[in-house]
DNA sequence: ACCTGGTCCCGGGCTCGGTTTT
DNA sequence: AAAACCGAGCCCGGGACCAGGT
């Protein structure tokens, strides 16, 4: 965080509203450029990334590690300057070397936004040409020749493949299979949440993520609410509190207090309140499902959830009586079946619980109750502002 | 047996670049 | 050069069928 960023986020400031300087500070869906508190993990991607500074080929790597504990954080982090360096440029000034390495190319895919084979290559592709990669209109056959022609021309390039094995997302070993089926020269660095051992792809380098500490946590939540808070938004003994109840889940916490922060500032207020803070935490539920896989979902399936949330309890009762609520507003223009069919799928998917109701009445199966599992303040709050 | 909730699947149509025809 | 057409991925709609309850 360095100077320049903390003047421009305080230009078009009003300082007189308000508890949120900037929202991207503190949301829990962007990574800073220069995280905190996972340096010797820094170093050993570099470590691993080091025949890439010599102009050789780097290994390909799985990065493991629980939901929240910095993964995609380091890796977009370092792979958005290691981008600067990458490419044609002769970067690197040594006098051992009778000809300057070139830089591998880095690009940082997310799979939450790149989910077919057609998405990967042509992210991908954007990333490295410097010709506009066209959205429609072109078989993925074409777009994978273009992609080979590219690199075999340029450089290599490390493809991190962030998000892998979520419900939504490719497994690893699809995504692998995707990029050497273009060529060689592409090497993966997946990001998932299950251990190695149980993904069936064999990387040459493995690096474990473990949860935050409680004091690295505390250290991590301290950077982001100064950089995206008004001073003193929130006490020390807030930020320990939040910690504390995150377990070590950088994202959940993040997720509290941006709903706390909101909370507070549609109150009118310029602090975050015991009751704010009470309400944050209360609309992150546990377990919690990334807001990132929400907000990756298309436009018709977050304005449905968006409706969803803001049903009455009664309306959320069971998923035929939220399937009419949603559909009969004038928001949402999908059929009833396809609202029921998605509602459906969104909770096979992991976002929405459905909790069976005890009914006394009863012919026929019990209907069940849609508890959604993302933070829901934030989304609903994002989805109004966007 | 009957009823309602839940799962699965696929045809068809939409959008939008690219390509061919006029 | 403009217009008509083609074909790629992707989304929607809906129906067939299975599950779990009285």
């Amino acid at each position: 965080m360095n100077i320049d960023d903390r003047i421009e986020r305080r230009l078009g400031y009003d300082a007189s509203a308000g508890v949120v300087v900037d929202p991207d500070a503190v949301s829990p869906v962007t990574h800073p450029p220069s995280p905190t508190g996972r340096g010797p993990d820094l170093e050993r991607l570099l470590d691993v990334l080091d025949p890439a500074f010599a102009g050789a080929l780097p290994p390909s790597i799985y990065v493991h590690g629980p939901k929240g504990s910095g993964k995609s954080a380091i890796i977009s982090a370092l792979f958005g300057r290691l981008s600067t360096y990458g490419g044609r440029r002769q970067s690197i000034q040594t006098s051992t070397r009778a000809v300057d390495p070139t830089l591998p190319e880095f690009v940082h895919v997310d799979t939450r936004r790149a989910a077919t084979r057609f998405r990967l290559y042509h992210d991908t592709l954007a990333a490295v040409s410097d010709e506009r990669v066209p959205d429609h209109g072109i078989g993925t056959a074409d777009l994978a020749a273009e992609l080979e022609a590219t690199v075999r021309t340029g450089t290599d390039v490390v493809v991190a493949l962030d998000h892998a094995n979520e419900p939504e997302t490719p497994d690893v070993p699809t995504l692998v299979e995707w990029l050497s089926d273009v060529t060689d020269r592409l090497v993966p660095v997946c990001l998932g949440r299950e251990p190695p051992d149980s993904i069936d792809w064999r990387p040459e380098v493995t690096i474990g993520f473990d949860r935050y500490r409680h004091h690295v946590l505390v250290e991590v939540l301290t950077t982001r609410t100064s950089a995206g808070l008004v001073r003193n938004a929130l006490t020390h003994e807030q930020i320990r509190d939040v910690s504390e109840w995150a377990a070590g889940d950088a994202h959940d916490a993040l997720a509290a207090i941006t709903g706390a922060a909101w909370h507070a500032e549609r109150a009118g207020a310029t602090t975050i309140r015991p009751a704010d803070l009470d309400a944050g935490i209360a609309g992150v539920p546990k377990p919690c499902v990334s807001l990132g896989r929400v907000l990756a979902l298309s436009d018709s399936r977050q304005r449905l959830l968006y409706e969803l949330v803001s049903l009455s309890e009664a309306d959320r009762e069971s998923v035929n009586a939220a399937t009419e609520a949603i559909a009969s507003t004038g928001d949402v223009d999908l059929s009833a079946s396809t609202v029921r069919r998605v509602l459906y799928e969104l909770a096979d998917a992991g976002l929405l619980d459905r909790v069976t109701v005890e009914r006394s009445d009863g012919k026929g199966r019990p209907p069940s109750r849609l508890v959604p599992r993302f933070p829901t303040l934030v989304f609903k709050e994002l989805f109004e502002r966007r």
